[in-house]
Parts: structure tokens; sequence; C-alpha cells
DNA sequence: TAAAGAAGTGAATAATGATTCACTTCTTTA
DNA sequence: TAAAGAAGTGAATCATTATTCACTTCTTTA
């Protein structure tokens, strides 16, 4: 036996993949995922096409992976805001305010992950990742509808329709590009009244 | 001088063109412009790849004539709703119900149409194509401002967010695939909600 | 240092789909 | 009917990308 892997391989192997994944998820944050190919992230990486293989099984499974670890990210933030102090309609706006935020300063990411259309595999990942984001919305407005904060109303409609407007009114081809304190206040007033929320 | 163009010939012409572009709307219908292939264009009209080629210059062309036909088709409908009797409340309210249904009839045209990325060439098209959808929404939006039916807002912001809304509600992958009742209600509720109508 | 084991490489291949073009068939008129 | 003009055809070609694999280079240990 004259080889065995050492902790340096396999430090150089995991700093190698997270380079991957890093060229992988800049090529999507500029142009979506229609500019994922292997061989531009090969050439992001600065590595051969061959290596790209070494590391993920096949396209497929590389954005994938690109899709969860965006995605992850995300959804954490919403969490995060969604959980915070306050009544429903607090939480509710700084969830708003937080979306369009990370949406203004990566549109092209928020759009890919959002609505860009792709691989099957990944379309997966995608249904799975709307329906948490969904339901983190459903969750908050069940909860404002029951203390009565929010007029009644059928929360998972309602969170797919809020999450709707979020990402058309930031992402769509007419929203203004740039970041916008009256673009958000705007929206977050737009989600308020929706809701049903007093304000 | 041996040949010139009869009208039997015009006639057959417009006919052949116009069944191309059936046959590649109904591609279109089934499967998005993910599905419009020149080959199936062929195919489906009955003639020759190189047939198409006599009367599209390209795919590009192709693709942005059925969308043009097809949204067309849309705005007129969503106009009319729009431009019905009634307070602005009122129209809104019919044009929310009328992009509701026809969304539900035919869903893959709607999301084909609205949110699938295609060629540049048609993006052009589209981008018009939103921005008199998301005019005609914002003209209904102001006037029920200026009559005071709905609350102070910005009508350009708040016509994007219905259109988001109502597309992520309907269209979305979590969306309720029959065509129902009890959505369309809440859909519309949400909306007059959104705007600040009294209901 | 030598040999095993594994990572790195990129030209070659495969798959898909748009586009071309030399040819055939049809339509018209002298 | 003959010949011009145009439409129809689809196999061949081009373009773009994913994927493979025979080979090279690196790392480790006896």
């Amino acid at each position: 036996m004259a080889y065995r892997e050492t902790d340096l391989v396999r430090q150089r192997k995991v700093a190698q993949k997270s380079g991957l994944l890093h060229a992988a998820e800049t090529l999507v944050r500029e142009g979506g995922f229609g500019a994922l190919t292997i061989q531009a992230v090969a050439e992001g990486a600065g590595v051969g096409v061959g290596t790209v293989y070494r590391y993920f099984s096949g396209k497929d499974e590389l954005a994938t992976e690109v899709f969860k670890r965006a995605t992850t990210r995300e959804v954490a933030a919403v969490r995060e805001a969604l959980s915070g102090p306050g009544g429903a309609a607090t939480r509710l706006a700084v969830a708003t305010e937080v979306f369009a935020q990370r949406a203004f300063s990566a549109p092209k990411l928020a759009w890919a992950l959002i609505a860009e259309p792709v691989d099957p595999a990944v379309d997966v990942a995608r249904l799975q990742y709307r329906k948490t984001y969904t339901a983190l919305f459903e969750t908050v407005v069940a909860n404002g509808v029951a203390t009565g904060e929010f007029a009644p109303q059928n929360p998972g409609l309602s969170a797919a329709a809020l999450v709707g407007a979020m990402a058309e009114s930031i992402l769509g081809p007419l929203a203004n590009p740039v970041c916008n304190a009256e673009t958000i206040a705007a929206l977050r007033l737009f989600c308020m009244r929706a809701v049903g929320a007093q304000c």
C-alpha cells in the first residue's frame, strides 16, 4: 500500500469543490442558469473540464448543488426576518424588505432561483424551494389571520400571490434596476394592504 | 414572361403561413417555447423543414410572430374587461377574473407568454407585451386612486405587483392546476385589498 | 527513489437542433 | 406543350454543449 489520502489532500479536494461551486454560482449570478456551462465553470475555476467531472457526476448535479446552496441562504434570511419580534404585520413587513433588498443586490441570481426554468433535475429542487418559501409566508399570513391582524383569507393563495408580487415588481423586466427605497416602501405597503393589515 | 403570381397562389401562401403559425402555436400551448422546434412545426403543418424557411427567415422570426399573435389576443381580452362599465374596482375585479380564466384554460401558453425565458429576439417582444399589460392595470389603478376608490399608491409598482400576484398564484409551480372558482375568488379579493378597494 | 493510487487534462465524441441548398415538383403564360 | 419562375423538400452541414477516456501529473508510502 503506497498511497493513502491524507488530510492535506482532503483539504485540497474540499477547496477545489468549493472553488468549482463558487465559479458556478458566479456564472449564475451574472447570467442565470443559462450561462452555466461546464466549459465556463472549468475556465472560471482555472481547471480543465474533465476535472469538473471528478467532483460532480454531471451538469445536473452541479446545477442542483449551486441551486441548493443559494436557496438555503435566501430562505434562511427570510426565515430569520419572519421569526423576529413583533406581530405578524411587523414581521411580514420586515420579511418583505429583506426579500427586496437581497433581490435588488443580486437580481439575476434571484430571478434564476425563482423564475428561470432549468433542467428537470433542478426543477425538483426549485419546487421544494418555492414550497419552503411560500410556506414561510403562509405561516405568517395564517398567524395574522388568527390574531385578527389580517383579513380572513386563503393563506396559501395569499402567500403565493405575495411571492409573485414581490418577484414581479422587483425582478420583472420592467422593474427599476436601481435599489430604490421608495420602491421598497411602496411594495411593503402593497403587501400590507393585500393581507388586510391596518397600517 | 411565363409566370406571374396569381390570386390563387397568394391565397395558398397565406394559408400555408397561417398553417405554420397555427402548428407553432399549438406546440407552444403544449410545451412552451422550449417545445418549438422547426422540425416539429414542419411535421405539425405537414410540410418539409425547408418550407418553414420559405415563410420565416429563421426561428427567431417564427417565434416572435407566434408570440405577438398570442399576446395580442390576451391583451385585447384584458383591455376589453378593463374598459367595461362600472368603477375602477369593478373593472379591476372583472379583469382579474378574465386573466385568471384565460390562464387556467391554457396554462402552458400563459406561462410561456409571461414568464418563460426565450431567445433575445422574443424577449424584445415580451418586454413590449409586459409594458402593455402593466400599463393597462396601471391605468385602472391610477383611475381608482384619482376617484378615491383605491388607496393612494404608486400605480406602476402596484400594477406590476398585481400581474406578478396573478401569475404566481395561477401559473406558479405550486398552483392548483384545476380551474377553481374559489381560487379565482380568493385572488380577486387579494387584488382588491392590495389596491385598497373597499369590498 | 519507485511504484501505487488518485487527481488533472483536453481533444475527441455524442447529442440536439438550426440552417442550407441542390434538387424536385408545381403553376403560369406564351 | 414548353419553358420560366417559384414553392417544396429533406439529407447534409453547422453550431453548441455535455460527456468521455486515454493519458499526464501529482501525492503518498514502503
